[in-house]
DNA sequence: CACTTCTTGTCAATGTTTTGTCTAGATCTT
DNA sequence: AAGATCTAGACAAAACATTGACAAGAAGTG
């Protein structure tokens, strides 16, 4: 289980609540009660965090907060999933783990090469978790063990191809909703050449997406010239990558610098992926930003947006 | 069954009725009689904002609410149970827009790397053109103008990469609502060894979904044995491989024959893209059946899967 | 037909509660 | 130094409640 704080301004963006608005909520009706840091910032977790969505999505809904705010979150849920479509929210005995099963389950499918099991897995996932969770604490882990799997030969490149594939087209199904956004910031993600594990520079773009960026996507192995091309055609602010594999690609290095030569400085890089610590001397170096979490991404990401539009 | 108490605001939403008739109704017939809170909010019963939909329906259509309110829920149900059920009219589009200019919109948005533009043109042309045509008149011209334009330099690998990608995404998302029979028939799709552009592939897999069979997608470039082990591991009754570059491999025949005889004899092969004429002999030789369209794709399947049923 | 009477949705006036937003000054982060 | 976040208090707009009334249409009546 995660334990990961994260702070007001993502939560904000997260929930789509105003800090002001979260303050109230906590202050009026003890909504969430957020630890605090040693300099008294908030700190909110995970399953805060989920409590604020529901309770945006149930006042949204016409519920007043006064009322919502007293109930438990396993309330919250049944409410939330009575309301917009009547989704039957298999009855199901939580705290046990649930992510763990799944994530069983869906190994489980994976080694057995079977496709259609492991679909219906992740779609139901996404459902029960809300796609963030699904993102961060299914799917990432998922993705390191096929890769630390496959390394291993614990599998082979039939069972690491068609997971790769299906998980490829779950993320990019569940985000294609906020991928209409006009008028977004861009976001150029791809992965550099040599690099060729595609599946961390989806996520990068399912996250960017779901917050409200506009993502061009280029898949795996890219030169540098050609990525910066791309960011410059679409004025993009960023410029996202993904490293996974080798760590101690003797080119890498140069193609990143070259990356940040070719591209106007404004213009933000941002490096994520398992190995991406391997390279940290050369990312500070060219000022890029290394993101270890998704959570950090979408918070630098805001960063980032709200540094150029202002 | 939940006893939470639902406010005003939400009732008026969910029941179309006006907060002031609400009260009227209330205050003249005791249509309802909500709870009320501490403050004196009305606080609504699931119960009871189901007998306010089933009267706002009555009263729309025609019945005076005076007596209806008098009734008890049950009767009020069997009442709106003969009343029509609410129709959504599906307002019909008009003439359709030639192929050829979506064609030509969508290449502009190619060569300008504009990944957001050819998004919004794809899915328009999905609604506009309905699945099939869209992947038949659309799709597999701008695939085959993307790989000339790119073998010739016209573009480079930005441009065919993003394309690519989006490509990629919105057919996996138009075919995905299929994706989830169950007992259908199951084909494998891949590339073979050396064959790296994927497009093909998932185009036969689109159209296999949307024929009723259960895909297990591998992506590119990979060998025979590997093909041959999870089409033996789904028992599928086929495997569809898509051939479109290099149209001289040395090594294809050889991938070829070596998954041949590592499959069942009952297991059909099916070749399609731009370059599996050029391996016709090779073809022969093991059995497959080169597809030239997506209609004759599709003719296939039905005969296999046909064959195998009887 | 003309004239009541009834129905029924809507509104106004007035008071209370709820809820989002803001201000101001201090502290923390970048 | 600029920008975020914190607390505490205050404000104002929305939402809700009650009572009483109005007007248009339906319905009943002489």
């Amino acid at each position: 289980m995660s334990d990961f704080r994260y702070p007001m301004r993502l939560v904000a963006q997260r929930t789509g609540l105003s800090p002001h608005v979260l303050r109230a909520w906590e202050r009026r009706y003890e909504a969430v009660t957020p630890e605090r840091s040693e300099t008294n910032r908030r700190l909110y977790s995970e399953a805060e965090i989920i409590r604020l969505e529901l309770m945006a999505r149930l006042t949204e809904a016409g519920n007043s907060i006064r009322q919502i705010a007293a109930l438990s979150t396993t309330e919250l849920e049944t409410m939330a999933g009575a309301l917009p479509s009547p989704t039957v929210t298999p009855s199901r005995s939580e705290t046990s783990s649930p992510d763990q099963a799944l994530l069983e389950e869906a190994w489980s499918c994976v080694v057995d090469l079977d496709s259609p099991a492991l679909s219906k897995v992740l779609n139901r996932a996404t459902v029960s978790l809300g796609i963030s969770k699904f993102s961060a604490d299914l799917i990432v882990p998922l993705i390191e063990r096929i890769g630390t799997a496959w390394q291993s030969g614990e599998i082979s490149a039939a069972e690491e191809h068609a997971a790769s594939a299906l998980i490829k087209e779950v993320l990019f199904t569940t985000s294609r909703p906020f991928a209409e956004s006009t008028g977004a910031p861009n976001l150029v993600v791809a992965t550099p050449a040599g690099q060729l594990h595609e599946l961390g520079a989806v996520l990068v773009s399912c996250t960017a997406r779901r917050d409200g960026w506009q993502v061009t996507y280029l898949g795996p192995s890219l030169p540098a010239a050609e990525i910066a091309r791309a960011a410059i055609r679409n004025q993009s602010l960023a410029v996202g990558l993904s490293i996974v594999y080798p760590s101690d690609d003797p080119q890498l290095p140069a193609e990143l610098l070259q990356l940040r030569q070719s591209l106007p400085d404004e213009v933000s890089i941002l490096i994520g992926g398992r190995s991406a610590g391997y390279y940290n001397e050369t990312a500070q170096e060219i000022g890029a930003k290394i993101v270890t979490d998704l959570a950090v991404l979408a918070l630098e990401l805001d960063k980032i947006r709200s540094r150029r539009s202002s």
